[in-house]
DNA sequence: CCCCACAATTGACGCACATCAGGAGTGCTT
DNA sequence: AAGCACTCCTGATGTGCGTCAATTGTGGGG
């Protein structure tokens, strides 16, 4: 199986138990009143390592110095500005993409609840590409030196940290292969059977989406223009695999989407 | 510029400083009789981090477990294996790919003397690509376990375990922008670009290269057949940009090169 | 030295996707 | 409710690269 997922291969993951969903739009909570503790958090199973202590647990929770945030649209980082921060989803949904200097864009990653983003500043102190909310969001902010001085003492934290970006590099190498070996309807495919995969680990139907991101952005993560993922859309509903209307996805035929993405043994 | 680098942004990258420049091929010395010790090996300031005091530099020292040696198109590791141990490269050149169940292939990078691999690992205790030598090579074995153990010791080397996988994020971000939105040449130019870059930062020319890889593992790595390859190639010799003879490859204008990839506002 | 497998080049042709263009649907704003 | 900006869909046309095929160049082994 292809992998793009920030969730797949992960000890960290929750089996799709119906406990870890989250709240899916609680934008009527006052957030800020609530206190501040991973270890009262219904994600942290997403986002924290399992199998913590009681006291590791404490410890764990003055990671978080704050939350914040995001508008629709706004940016909660941009390439150059320093890195201080990881940031865990709480809610919402990200992209982040990475321009050329002759303004060519390429989305190279879309975020959803329980993923963690910002990796791509520590190399240089300074982030390499922009995160923007595709949706309301909020995050919760991980100063990075907190991180590394509590790694050193929680050893589940430190092989945390390490198998996240391990695993975002997997995830890399799979959009590699996809970019440079694909053909339009097979990265439509692959794109969507990963999205309903992370959806459905955190709670959600393994059949129905609604898509955060415009056709564009879409077309800009798989290398493709917006008027070809429209078509393959198109193609996908007319071979009677899913039925679209507009971003709402709901997925008929899941068998059949696997096998363009892996063509079944030539029959 | 397009961050297609290892090496790039890398506060642990020598300055092109010649007491940096690893031997050229020392086959003839018999290594195994060296001690193993990252204090005397003069590629330390590659794939070590920096101003570590004497008591540091020697814990470092016990991180390497043994070397060993791989053969022209041997496998270090492959799909599948257990993980176990990061590898720094002293000598050769390897390729890492992935391939999805059908067959298709994908070069997900290439790697030189003082550069790591093996981080796809770390997230699923198992690797998921294959690591092949394109010339006779010699790596030092590094157990995860003891960097690990040694990080919560020495911040330094936690600091740049981070700064290493980081690094490869950022890295793999440039990929996706490149296979994701550049057309043949430009992604020739700018792969061209980053090879001779990182030569150059191992004491190296500016403008002067042997490809260790096939056109048909560049097509891969950059998307496209050797033919388009080849093609590519042609041009930027017509055009009196390069001269290519088989492998050897001297760039003339390296600022026609560098337009290629950002082509410069219009004029 | 010749032979053979492999790598690389080059041309002819076809196709998948980009580009260009028109129009319809949707949701936010006033 | 009307207007507008934005998103999305679909057709026509163009083109960059893939595919197929033939040839040459190169290096290792007997």
């Amino acid at each position: 199986m292809l992998n793009l997922a920030n969730s797949e291969h992960s000890d960290s993951l929750a089996p799709s138990n119906p406990s870890a969903a989250p709240p899916r739009q609680t934008y009527g909570v006052n957030a800020g009143a609530i206190k501040i503790a991973c270890s009262n958090c219904n994600l942290r199973e997403l986002c924290m390592p399992l199998g913590l202590s009681p006291e590791e647990l404490e410890q764990i929770d003055g990671l978080v110095a704050s939350r914040r945030r995001v508008k629709r649209g706004a940016q909660l980082f941009r390439q150059g500005d320093a890195f201080t921060s990881l940031y865990a989803i709480r809610t919402g949904f990200f992209k982040t993409c990475v321009a050329s200097e002759d303004g060519r864009e390429q989305v190279t990653g879309f975020q959803m609840a329980g993923e963690v983003i910002g990796l791509d500043g520590i190399v240089s102190d300074s982030h390499s590409c922009n995160a923007i909310a595709l949706e309301d969001a909020e995050v919760c902010v991980m100063p990075f030196d907190r991180i590394e001085e509590l790694s050193t003492q929680v050893h589940a934290l430190q092989r945390h940290v390490h198998k996240i970006m391990s695993r975002e590099i997997v995830r890399e190498n799979g959009v590699m292969l996809l970019l440079g070996s694909m053909r339009a309807e097979e990265r439509l495919a692959a794109f969507l059977l990963n999205l309903v995969q992370r959806l459905h680990a955190r709670g959600f139907s393994q059949s129905e989406l609604v898509l955060r991101m415009t056709r564009e952005e879409i077309g800009s993560y798989l290398g493709l223009k917006l008027e070809t993922v429209s078509r393959a859309f198109s193609k996908f509903v007319d071979d009677g695999i899913m039925e679209v209307k507009q971003r709402h996805v709901r997925i008929v035929k899941p068998d059949a989407l696997h096998d363009i993405v892996n063509p079944p043994p030539c029959v």
